[in-house]
DNA sequence: GTGATAAGTTATCACTGATCGATTATTGTG
DNA sequence: CACAATAATCGATCAGTGATAACTTATCAC
């Protein structure tokens, strides 16, 4: 019964990076499946077909993958918050629209955005000290694309207040509040998941804008 | 050098209590001090002054410790809330005054916070199986005196939306938002942060209660 | 005094992330 | 084809983790 370890072949010299990215992908899915603290460094290997050690050709630290892994999600996030801006109109419901694509962006990437916004830092920066702010700065990234987009409503005076800045952190503190909620606490007796979102949006878009009721 | 190693004397026969009080104090502190996941159990021991398998006579688990924090926390919480419904009016003020109540709990107890909130639970469930969901309870507790407050808003309908539930899960997850990024990202350029509460409730009051701008 | 037992100990386990030094396998070059 | 260079990888091992088992010691009621 015990494991039957199959090894995945020796790479070809200038391949490694083609390991890495196996890793990531492995990493990915257990992460996925069974959360980030109950997955080992060697389940990982195992998963990959490599002994343990070998991970760590690849990355410094245990923290570094799930940071990568955080990143190139955030990565995807920027993308749509652009392809949103791009059609966007100070409207009402276009401004619900690019809502809507952040709340849909972290629950498709839930693992992604545990390790950018809900994980422990340690009151220290010794989270900080481990992985760097990168994976923070990523999701920063498409926290700016956001602001863009506040920002042409506020232009458009549709805007109880003036601050741009300060109105998307609040927005983005609400947005963040329901993803962070409905990924960390599933099982909690919600409301229809659909109409808890586009109740929440809604409700956002009525405290932010004017006008409209 | 080596650590002094200050035994505290061992306790009379009827007052094990006595030494689970010490080592959810010295928990607590050493959880605000440096984060939930780097305190390990021989810390917490050393901080007491007993040896670390000692705490498994108080506490089946590590888990069950930072429970216990985290349930009586959220007994205050339930405390202030009661006291807030206690002199609630149906007005935009007083409402407010309401949401300001979960802001300033949060922000007080950041740590109790996090173990209620925002541990991760492993999507098998693993973290629910270890501590049950008592932490959770608690919250919910606090959760529903605010649903309480939230249907008295309802019935002298000044609200957008008639579903008690819904406005509350709502305005909860946006409150969360708030103060779980502040609580876990304090280090990001916020606006003021006096200014981004107050910004924060007047958008989720408007966004909620119809009427007033 | 004498058991009973609460309170606490030491030793140890399986497991974690991480490091070291040695060992392959593949490569471009002579 | 042989060979040195080196990327890729492994086995052994370390300190530290949460947790358990078996044992000791102080305190209590009688």
């Amino acid at each position: 019964m015990t494991a039957p370890k199959v090894r995945s072949p020796r790479k070809p010299k200038g391949q490694g990076a083609e390991r890495r990215e196996e890793i990531l992908d492995a990493a990915l899915k257990l992460f996925s499946a069974k959360g980030l603290h109950t997955v080992s460094t060697r389940q990982i290997a195992e998963a990959v077909g490599i002994s343990q050690p070998a991970l760590y050709a690849y990355f410094a630290t245990k923290d570094d993958i799930t940071a990568e892994l955080c990143i190139r999600a955030f990565a995807i996030l920027v993308e749509r918050m652009e392809a949103a801006r791009a059609d966007f109109t100070p409207t009402a419901e276009s401004f619900e629209r690019a809502l809507r694509v952040y709340v849909d962006f972290g629950l498709e990437n839930p693992d992604a955005y545990r390790v950018a916004f809900m994980v422990e830092k340690g009151l220290d920066g010794t989270y900080k000290e481990r992985v760097g702010d990168r994976p923070m700065m990523a999701g920063i990234g498409a926290f700016q694309r956001f602001a863009e987009i506040v920002g042409e409503v506020r232009d458009a005076g549709l805007t109880h207040d003036d601050d741009v800045q300060r109105i998307t952190q609040t927005l983005w503190a609400g947005l963040h509040g329901l993803v962070s909620l409905l990924i960390a606490r599933a099982d909690f007796p919600w409301v229809e998941r659909e109409v808890l979102i586009a109740c929440h949006i809604s409700l956002l878009r009525r405290g932010a804008l004017k006008g409209v009721a």
